[in-house]
DNA sequence: AAAAGATTGACCGACAATCTGTCGGTTACG
DNA sequence: CGTAACCGACAGATTGTCGGTCAATCTTTT
């Protein structure tokens, strides 16, 4: 019954399961007990390899938040596209965020999971708030932007974008598009930029997603049912394990 | 041995000890033991109160929050002020609040205390922006902002100043300043606002408030030697009361 | 109106159920 | 044969519950 595995496979296998676990339940309300559980290892397999729960949180963090990171410096260093348009696609790429984080983000939010937002929210900004300045002081040079603040404009407008969308949930359609208007407005006049010369950029890019997602819509129909069936287990404790 | 209340009193009386724990070493490190043992109440008598450790913390915040709302809207609807200092005047009561709240302020933005800061911010946040989206439409109409967005605009200002401003622990006096300048700055772009407008306000205000700090001075130094002292009470419970 | 009884709600403290992190020992792999 | 993954019992601590106590207040009776 005894299964060894190498520490990095073993290591992301105790990630993923407490990744859903975290969103799922809330921090606080999954426990240890619950991963080792699901995995099927013993409690000193765990810590040995992860030196607290908390440890374990600060690992998924890390790991949500690399890519999106990465995603916004790709986007950022691509100088094919025009500046605008790096501008918005990195604000962009954190906030989407498909594939991997996505039940996590759904349930960010909830009182529950403050620290794991906080977490997220420090990390994306010390990553992404600098990238963003140092784009602002380029459109400064170009002169497009005309911003005496760049670096505290980058984080006015990280901050702003990593909370204000937190309310998502309880949002009607188009209050969303409502406030991404403003926000892109705002943006513009927080950095003396032309009016509507970021709204054009976002335009861009998000044709740019919608054809892509077009492409690939197929396969993602039948996953959609089963995450929604699966939410919650239900049936806990009760072990009967001869 | 057993001390009869009245439930407000005793009520009080919890906020008051949890408050100073919650702060002291954060809500999760702070155990509902530390509570009870402190004040020389049972087990029972909490639970008789308040249903869970959370809901204490609710009250907590309800309790701090409802002055500094309280301040903003005084500040607010004082229509004899002119219109630019009222707005700056009600952002700054939110985050300087003095006398209660300090101490609890300054241990908030620790990791360990993520749900608080986020109960705190979410109950700022949708009593104070209202009162600031409506103040900006009135700026509309008398011609010294022009705000497309009113709304969207105050919440973005109000998310700022509330989330930028936490790692003020590590940062420099000059950076601060900066930042303040920038934030000004900002507001005043969002809002279509003449350039230095609200600078001229928050200098106003802050030079009454120095001013109204300078005449009460004399009396507060003993008790600012006081609070410094008392931080930790260390001798705890050992009630005699024959 | 005074005494006796009943009701209410603050208060108590033992207890169940968890949960986290530790530690000495075991087993598989290189 | 040593290192590192793995195990599971255990200590210590925490939250919330529950039946029961006690004092103050209201009601009834004499």
């Amino acid at each position: 019954m005894r299964v060894v595995k190498s520490a990095e496979e073993r290591k992301n296998e105790i990630l993923d399961v407490a990744e859903q676990l975290f969103a799922e339940k809330g921090f606080d309300n999954a426990s240890t007990n619950d991963i080792i559980k699901q995995i099927g290892i013993a409690r000193g397999t765990l810590y040995h390899h992860f030196s607290s729960k908390e440890d374990i949180l600060d690992a998924i963090v890390e790991r949500i938040t690399r890519n999106g990171i990465a995603r916004a410096r790709a986007i950022i260093s691509n100088t094919d596209m025009p500046l605008q348009e790096r501008l918005t696609g990195a604000v962009l790429a954190l906030n989407i965020s498909g594939e991997a984080g996505e039940e996590v983000f759904e349930q960010i939010h909830k009182p529950q999971n403050a620290l794991l937002h906080q977490k997220m929210q420090e990390r994306l900004l010390g990553g992404v708030v600098p990238l963003i300045a140092a784009l602002i002081e380029e459109g400064n040079r170009s002169g497009i932007f005309e911003s005496e603040y760049p670096a505290e404009a980058a984080e006015m407008i990280m901050i702003y974008a990593s909370a204000a969308f937190d309310e998502h949930l309880d949002l009607k359609a188009e209050e969303i598009e409502r406030k991404g208007r403003a926000f892109i407005l705002h943006i513009e006049r927080i950095l003396g930029a032309e009016e509507g010369i970021l709204r054009e950029a976002i335009m861009k890019i998000l044709l740019r997603q919608m054809k892509s997602a077009e492409r690939k819509k197929a396969g993602t129909e039948k996953e959609e049912k089963q995450r929604r069936t699966h939410r919650k287990p239900c049936r806990e404790g009760k072990r009967s394990d001869p």
